[in-house]
DNA sequence: TAAAAATACTCCATAGGTATTTTAT
DNA sequence: ATAAAATACCTATGGAGTATTTTTA
C-alpha cells in the first residue's frame, strides 16, 4: 500500500469516474484502473462497485475515504512543519558562519 | 514520499545504525542508505546527522519520528477496520444466498 | 586498521503508456 | 453504436543487490 495509490483512490472516490480521474491525476485510465485494482488486492478490501457503466464506493470504500482523507492532509501539514524546522536549523548554522 | 520509506526511517530512528536497521528491514545497508537519502531529498529536510561513525536524528528528524509513528499505527488500525467491514459485507451477501 | 556509511554498477520488478477488448446502455 | 472499464503487451524508471570506496575513531 503506497501513498500514491491512496491519492489515486481519494481522487476516484470524488469523481467516481475512471477517465476523469485519470486526467486529473495525469495518468491514463488504464494505469489508474490497475492501481486501484492492486490496492484492493493488497488491502483485501473491495473499494468500488463497478457495474460497467457506473462506479460507486462500497461501504468499506466510504470508510477508507473518510479516514484517509484527513490523514493525507495531516501528512502534508507535518511535512511543512518539518521543513520549517529544517530551515530554521540550517538558517541558524548559516548565521554562525557569516560570510560563507 | 512513500510509506515504505517512512517505515525505513522509523526503524532507523530507533536503531540509529544503518547495518542493524537494514537487517531488521530485510534489505541491504546500501539500499537503506539510498532510500533514506531519497526521502531526505524529496522532503527537502535532513533527517539524520552522519558523522561517519555515528548516526543521530536532527531536530526535524525527531519531529517527524514523533508524528509519523502514530500515523502509521493509525493506518494499520484503519486497514484492519476496513477489512472487517469488507468481510461483514461479503458475509452478508453470502447469507443472502444460502447454499452457494 | 576496523567499523560503518556512501557510491558505482548492474539487474529486475513494476508503474505507466498504447492499443485493444469487453460490457452495459 | 457508444461510453466506460478492464486487459494484453511493451517500455522505462527506480528499487534492490554486490562489490568497492571513503572516512574517522
Amino acid at each position: 500500500m503506497e501513498l500514491q495509490q491512496i491519492k489515486y483512490f481519494l481522487a476516484l472516490s470524488e469523481e467516481l469516474h475512471f477517465w476523469k480521474t485519470s486526467e486529473r491525476m495525469f495518468i491514463t485510465q488504464s494505469a489508474l484502473s490497475r492501481q486501484i485494482k492492486a490496492l484492493e488486492a493488497e488491502l483485501g478490501v473491495q473499494l468500488f462497485e463497478r457495474s460497467k457503466r457506473t462506479v460507486k464506493l462500497t461501504e468499506a470504500g466510504m470508510f477508507l475515504r473518510d479516514r484517509w482523507h484527513p490523514m493525507l492532509d495531516e501528512i502534508n501539514r507535518v511535512h511543512m512543519q518539518a521543513r520549517k524546522i529544517h530551515e530554521g536549523a540550517s538558517g541558524f548554522i548559516r548565521m554562525g558562519y557569516p560570510g560563507l
